[in-house]
RNA sequence: GGGGAAGUGGCGGAAUGGCAGACGCAGCCGCCUCAAAAGCGGCCGAGGCAACUCAUGUGGGUUCGACUCCCACCUUCCCCA
C-alpha cells in the first residue's frame, strides 16, 4: 500500500500532467461527434515575448469554460494562435538589428510555453500565427476579393499620421488625437492610401447590434456611437458667380433661414475654385490660413484651438430664403467629416456661435422656444427644436415638420434632400511599415493599378535586405516592367477573420471551407479585454457580414454570439510595468505558487470582468485551499484501488446525520454553483470557488472526527470532477490517486442533485413590522398556519405584539414569516 | 456638456425584493511545539452590561419588507463631444 507524501507537491505534480496531456491529445474536437458543439475562444495575442498575469486571467477563464463545456457534454473546440505582425518586432529590429521573423518566432516559441506552462486545454492542431505565409497569403486573396466587390479602393486623402510610428492609422487607431500605440499627437498629411469601404455596411453593423443581445450593452452602445448614424438633410449652395455649389450636410434643416455664412475646411476642393472668382489678396491669405493648418491633428483643430477663419470673398446663395452669405473658410471644419462644409446658424449652435461673435457675422434667430418663447437678443446659442419663425413659408412650423417640409421643397428644387450622416468612415488599411502583409497591387505605368493574380499569392515579405529588388517585378498583365505596392496591411486586418481560419488551418485551396463554417460558426463565446471594443470588434463584424454576403459562410452574419470582457490586473494596486518593476511572471508564479493556485486566486479574487488586484497574501489563500484538499483526501487516497466505480454506481450514500447530510449538500452546491455559472454566462467562478472553500472545510472537519464516513467518501471520490475546470492538475492527481484511469478532464461533470441540496430544517426568520425578532427552527415543509403557530409561541415576538391588532402576516415558504400588527 | 457603469467591514468580495457581510485576506485568542513555522479550533461592522439600537455613498419615494426597484444629489471609472 503505497501512502502519500504529506505535502502536495504542486512543481511535481503539474509537470507531470502537463506531460501527459500533451502526449495524450485530450483537447481535440471530434468532427463526427452527436454532441451539441461549442466554439469557445480568446482574443489571440501578440507575442511580445513573455505572458503576464492580464494574458493569465484572460485565458484561465477561457479555459474553465472550455473545460465547463466539455464535461457538460458539448463537443468543444478552444484553439489558440498568435496576431504576429506588428510594429514591436520591428521597432526591435531597428534597435538590435534582429530579423523580425525570428524575433516574433523565438516570443511565439517562449509564450505557447508559458500557455502550456498554465494548464490549458487547447487543440493546438490548430494553432496559426498571421505573420506565416500561409496565413497571409489569404490576407492577400481576401484584399482582392474585397476590391473586386469594390469595397477596397486606393485614393488621397488627409489622413493620420503618427510621426513616431512613421505610418499612418485608421480612425479607430486615434484616440483623442494621439495614436493608440505610443500616444503620440498623430498629424494629417494628405497621402495616396488604400481604405475598405466599412461604410457600405454601416446600416447593417448599427442595426444588427440589436440582435447581439450576447454583448455587453456597453460595447454596443460604444459601437453605436461610432458608427454615429444622424438623419439629416444634404442641401445645396450654389457660389455665386461661379458654375459650382457647395454641398452641406445638416441634421438642423430647419434652421437653414438663420444661416449666415458657410464655413469649408481648407481642403476642401471649392477653395481651389474660388481663386478664379476672388481677388489674388482673399487667395493668399487662404493659402496661408490652410498652411498653417496643415499638420495639425483633428483634436488639435477642433477642441484645442481657438475657432479661426478667413473670408474668402465670395458668397452663396441660400436654396431656399434665396440670401447671400459670405463663404469663409474655417478650421473647426474637417474635410474628411460630412461633406466638408457646414451652413453657419450662429443663432443655433454653439460652435458657429463662438465663431460668428468672433468675426462679428450677423446672429439671425429662427427657432423659439414652443412655449414662453421671446425673440429677444439671443445671448447665447438656442440649440433646441421650437417652433419657426423669419423662415418665409415655413414661419410658425415646429422644428420637426420644418426639417420634412423643407426637405420636400429641396428635393422638388434640385437643390438638395433628405439624408443620412455617419460618424463612421472607411477603414484606412494602409501601412507604411515593413513587418506586415503585402499589399498584392502592381502598380504599372501602361495597365496602372493591377491586382496580382490568385494563383501568383502570396506575395511573400521579402527579407528586409532585398526590399528594393522586392517592389521592381514585371506587370502581371502586361510583362512591362513594373513597380510593386511597398505598404503593408494594418494587422486589424488579419484579426478580423482569424476565427475562421482555426477551422481549416491548413486549408491550401481557400481560406476556410464552407463545409468547417456550417458545421463551426458562430463563435459562442468570446473572451477578451474591452479596449477592442471598436477596433477588432467592429472591423470582424464588417468582414463576417462581407463573407456571408458572398455565400462562404453558413447562418448568420454575426461571427460573436457572446462576448465577454474580463477585466485588468493590477499588483499592488497599481498597473503592472516593467518601469515600475512590478510584473507578475508566469515562470515565477508557477514556482512560487504553482499553477492551480494561481488559477484558481485569478477567478476568486474577483468577479471576472472586475479589475482584479494580485496581492501574494491573495494568492496563499487558494495555495492553502489546495493544501487542505489534499490532505482531507489523504486516507482515502493510494489503497483504495478500484473501489470507485462508474458514474452510475457513483451515488451518493444514504446517510441519517446532520454533519455527513451538510457534506452531500455542500458537494451538490458546489456542482450547482459551477454548472449555473457557466450556463448563465456569469462566469462568477468566485463564488463557485467559495463553495469548494465551503466543503472542503467540512470534509476536514469530519476527516478529523468521522474518517471512515461514507459521505465523506463520496466527497472524496467526487472532488476532483468538480475542480477539475479550476484546478486541472491537482484534480487529475487525485483522481488517478482514487484508482481510476482515465482522464478526469473526459469525465461528465457531476449534475446537481436538488433531493440532495434541500435541507430539512430550516431556520424560519420571524419579523414584526419588517424587523426580525425570533429565529425558529422548523420543518422545511412547515405550513403557514403552523409558522404563524409557532410563531405567536415565541416569547419575544408576544412582547413585540402585545397591546397590538395583528393585521395580517406575509408567509415566505421555507424562509420567512413576517407578522404586520398596529 | 451628453451617455453608461459602479459605490457594502481594515481589504477583496457575497447576497438581485425576504436573516446584510457567505468565502477568503489581514488581525486577535487558544491547541500543538523546547521554540517558531505549518497545521487545527475559535473570535472578528459600530455602540451598549444587556434587551436592543445603528449600519450597504447622501437625501427622498414605492413596499408588509429595499444593498437590491424608482427619483434627485455626491464621488469614482469608462465612452462620446
Amino acid at each position: 500500500m503505497s501512502h502519500m507524501a504529506d505535502a502536495y507537491d504542486y512543481r511535481h505534480v503539474e509537470h507531470k500532467w502537463q506531460s501527459q496531456w500533451e502526449h495524450e491529445r485530450l483537447y481535440r474536437p471530434r468532427d463526427g461527434d452527436a454532441k451539441p458543439k461549442y466554439y469557445t475562444m480568446e482574443m489571440l495575442p501578440y507575442p511580445s515575448g513573455d505572458l503576464h498575469i492580464g494574458h493569465a486571467k484572460n485565458y484561465t477563464l477561457g479555459d474553465a469554460v472550455a473545460r465547463m463545456m466539455r464535461m457538460l457534454g458539448y463537443n468543444v473546440l478552444h484553439p489558440m494562435g498568435w496576431d504576429a505582425f506588428g510594429l514591436p518586432a520591428e521597432n526591435a529590429a531597428i534597435a538590435r538589428g534582429v530579423d523580425p521573423a525570428a524575433w516574433t518566432a523565438e516570443n511565439i516559441l517562449n509564450m505557447r510555453r508559458q500557455i502550456r506552462l498554465m494548464g490549458t486545454g487547447y487543440d493546438w492542431s490548430r494553432e496559426i500565427a498571421t505573420c506565416e505565409p500561409e496565413y497571409y497569403r489569404w490576407n492577400q486573396w481576401l484584399f482582392l476579393r474585397l476590391r473586386e466587390h469594390g469595397l477596397a479602393y486606393k485614393r488621397e486623402a488627409p489622413v493620420n499620421w503618427c510621426p513616431v510610428d512613421a505610418t499612418v492609422l485608421a480612425n479607430e487607431q486615434v484616440i483623442d488625437g494621439r495614436c493608440w500605440r505610443c500616444s503620440s499627437l498623430v498629424e494629417r498629411r494628405s497621402l495616396s492610401q488604400w481604405f475598405l469601404r466599412i461604410t457600405a455596411y454601416a446600416d447593417r453593423l448599427l442595426e444588427d447590434l440589436e440582435r447581439l443581445d450576447g454583448w455587453p450593452e456597453r460595447t454596443r452602445t460604444m459601437q453605436r456611437n461610432w458608427i454615429g448614424r444622424s438623419e439629416g438633410a444634404r442641401v445645396r449652395f450654389e457660389v455665386e458667380g461661379l458654375d459650382e455649389s457647395i454641398d452641406v450636410f445638416t441634421t438642423r434643416l430647419d434652421t437653414l433661414y438663420g444661416a449666415t455664412f458657410l464655413a469649408v475646411a481648407p481642403e476642401h476642393p471649392i477653395v481651389r475654385a474660388l481663386s478664379m472668382l476672388v481677388t489674388g489678396e482673399h487667395t493668399a491669405q487662404i493659402q496661408a490660413f490652410a498652411e498653417s493648418l496643415q499638420s495639425k491633428s483633428e483634436l488639435e483643430r477642433t477642441s484645442m484651438m481657438e475657432k479661426r477663419g478667413v473670408f474668402t470673398g465670395a458668397y452663396a446663395i441660400n436654396p431656399l430664403s434665396r440670401g447671400r452669405i459670405p463663404i469663409w473658410v474655417t478650421n473647426y471644419v474637417l474635410a474628411e467629416y460630412g461633406s466638408g462644409a457646414v451652413m453657419g446658424v450662429p443663432a443655433h449652435d454653439e460652435r458657429d456661435y463662438d465663431f460668428a461673435k468672433r468675426y462679428r457675422l450677423p446672429i439671425e434667430q429662427v427657432i423659439v422656444a414652443e412655449e414662453g418663447g421671446t425673440e429677444a437678443p439671443l445671448r447665447a446659442s438656442y440649440v433646441e427644436d421650437g417652433r419657426l419663425i423669419a423662415s418665409g413659408d415655413f414661419t410658425g412650423m415646429s422644428s420637426a415638420d420644418a426639417r420634412a417640409a423643407m426637405a420636400a421643397c429641396l428635393a422638388a428644387a434640385g437643390a438638395g434632400e433628405a439624408s443620412i450622416g455617419y460618424k463612421l468612415r472607411d477603414w484606412l488599411i494602409s501601412r507604411q511599415r515593413y513587418w506586415g502583409t503585402p499589399i498584392p497591387i502592381v502598380y504599372c505605368a501602361r495597365c496602372g493599378e493591377v491586382a496580382v493574380p490568385d494563383e501568383q499569392l502570396p506575395v511573400l515579405l521579402p527579407p528586409r535586405n532585398a526590399y528594393e529588388e522586392f517592389l521592381k517585378t514585371p506587370c502581371p498583365r502586361c510583362g512591362e516592367p513594373a513597380r510593386r505596392e511597398s505598404d503593408t496591411m494594418d494587422t486589424f486586418f488579419e484579426s478580423s477573420w482569424y476565427y475562421l481560419r482555426y477551422l481549416d488551418p491548413h486549408n491550401d485551396a481557400a481560406p476556410w471551407a464552407l463545409e468547417v463554417a456550417r458545421r463551426w460558426m458562430n463563435v459562442d463565446q468570446y473572451i477578451g479585454g474591452a479596449e477592442h471594443a471598436v477596433l477588432h470588434l467592429l472591423y470582424s463584424r464588417f468582414f463576417y457580414k462581407f463573407f456571408h454576403d458572398r455565400g462562404w459562410i453558413a447562418g448568420g452574419d454575426e461571427p460573436f454570439q457572446r462576448l465577454f470582457h474580463q477585466g485588468l490586473v493590477l499588483c499592488d494596486g497599481e498597473k503592472m510595468s516593467k518601469s515600475r518593476g512590478n510584473v507578475v511572471g508566469i515562470d515565477e508564479t508557477a514556482d512560487r505558487h504553482g499553477i492551480d493556485a494561481m488559477r484558481l486566486f485569478l477567478l476568486y479574487v474577483t468577479p471576472p470582468e472586475e479589475t482584479s488586484n494580485w496581492t501574494d497574501e491573495g494568492i496563499s489563500g487558494r495555495v492553502r485551499l489546495l493544501n487542505r484538499m489534499w490532505r482531507a483526501c489523504d486516507r482515502h487516497l493510494g489503497g483504495s484501488a478500484g473501489s470507485v466505480g462508474s458514474l452510475e454506481e457513483r451515488q451518493a450514500p444514504l446517510v441519517d446525520n446532520a454533519e455527513e447530510k451538510a457534506l452531500l449538500r455542500a458537494v451538490h452546491a458546489a456542482a450547482k454553483s459551477a454548472v449555473d455559472e457557466t450556463l448563465s454566462r456569469r462566469f462568477h467562478y468566485n463564488t463557485t470557488i467559495a463553495k469548494f472553500d465551503e466543503l472542503v472545510n467540512l470534509m476536514t472537519a469530519i476527516a478529523t472526527k468521522s474518517p471512515q464516513s461514507a459521505a465523506l467518501r463520496y466527497a472524496v471520490e467526487t472532488l476532483p470532477i468538480l475542480i477539475a475546470p479550476f484546478a486541472p492538475h491537482i484534480a487529475e492527481e487525485l483522481w488517478e490517486r482514487l484508482g481510476q484511469t482515465g482522464s478526469v478532464h473526459l469525465e461528465r461533470y457531476l449534475v446537481p442533485d436538488e433531493r440532495l441540496l434541500i435541507t430539512e430544517e430550516i431556520t424560519l426568520v420571524v419579523q414584526v413590522n419588517g424587523k426580525v425578532r425570533a429565529r425558529i427552527l422548523a420543518d422545511a415543509r412547515v405550513s403557514e398556519e403552523e409558522a404563524v403557530a409557532l410563531a405567536l409561541r415565541d416569547p419575544n415576538v408576544r412582547a413585540y405584539l402585545d397591546g397590538k391588532d395583528l393585521r395580517k402576516h406575509i408567509y415566505v415558504p421555507g424562509k420567512l414569516l413576517n407578522l404586520v400588527a398596529a
